[in-house]
DNA sequence: TACTTGACTGAGAGCAACTCTCAAGGGGTA
DNA sequence: TACCCCTTGAGAGTTGCTCTCAGTCAAGTA
């Protein structure tokens, strides 16, 4: 069993939102203790993750407790789940090319500052030096 | 030259979104007609481009100015622009990282749906039908 | 025993970054 | 002239946190 600050520790999300996502019902009947003090079981965990999971790929959170109600109600709803997962899996592939073709960008830039910061190193000895370099 | 609208389609993003950065001061100085309406050169789309990049990995439109008003301020202040550059690159490659592993969480449940899925059509010739796969 | 400290609680204010609606003001066509 | 489509700024609304705060409780300390 674990408390709030654990979880948020051990899952790397603040109590707050692990707080807000309770209370928007992503979290099914997380048990309290005798002093109303929430007590995450090692399966509560596992519900954890999962929300982190949709989250981290832009689901709403509306959408994360429709998956969540969905897993509740059992058996009949599995095909529904499958293709929520799908689809989000999907969406994650597609965040991954963004984030590449990004990351080229960022690439091309850091190379562009190191060639204008090498070429200033050597201006520095160039009374030439009114270059105006305030390209983005 | 291109209306906002145009420049919405080409780049993805939406008017709405366009003119909120650039009210927020995230493209500098951009041209308007006699009629002022907003005229968005090639350069202009550079613009947009790097910040629509750095919104992408989770700067902050404060930041974003930050980074643009360097960029205008000239030379001095490329080796600031160059760190920036480079964290913001350091956070994508995290970004990757952390995506990659909920690719992993996705593909694992996409799979253990596959199989319930496929059990359940077997089950369906068979009497014993009770189970209630509600894990998550 | 009284006091302090630290963790947890819910309610609710505040905030960032959109997102959407709306009225007003062109320009072009029939 | 009427109609249509586009753009504009102002401003309201939304989402998903994020933070503050007052209150409760248990444990440790003087």
């Amino acid at each position: 069993m674990y408390t709030i600050k654990e979880v948020a520790k051990l899952m790397d999300v603040s109590e707050h939102t692990l707080r807000f996502w309770a209370k928007s019902g992503l979290f099914p009947n997380i048990k309290r203790n005798e002093n109303n003090i929430r007590q995450f079981s090692e399966h509560d965990l596992g519900w954890v993750k999962i929300v982190k999971c949709l989250r981290s790929v832009g689901t709403d959170n509306k959408s994360i407790k429709r998956y969540v109600d969905l897993c509740l109600i059992g058996d009949s709803t599995i095909p529904e789940r499958y293709g929520i997962i799908k689809a989000t899996r999907i969406k994650a592939l597609q965040q991954m090319e963004e984030l590449k073709k990004q990351l080229e960008l960022l690439d091309y830039k850091e190379n562009y500052y190191e060639e204008l910061i090498k070429n200033n190193e050597i201006d520095k000895y160039n009374p030439v030096n009114d270059l105006q370099t305030n390209a983005v």
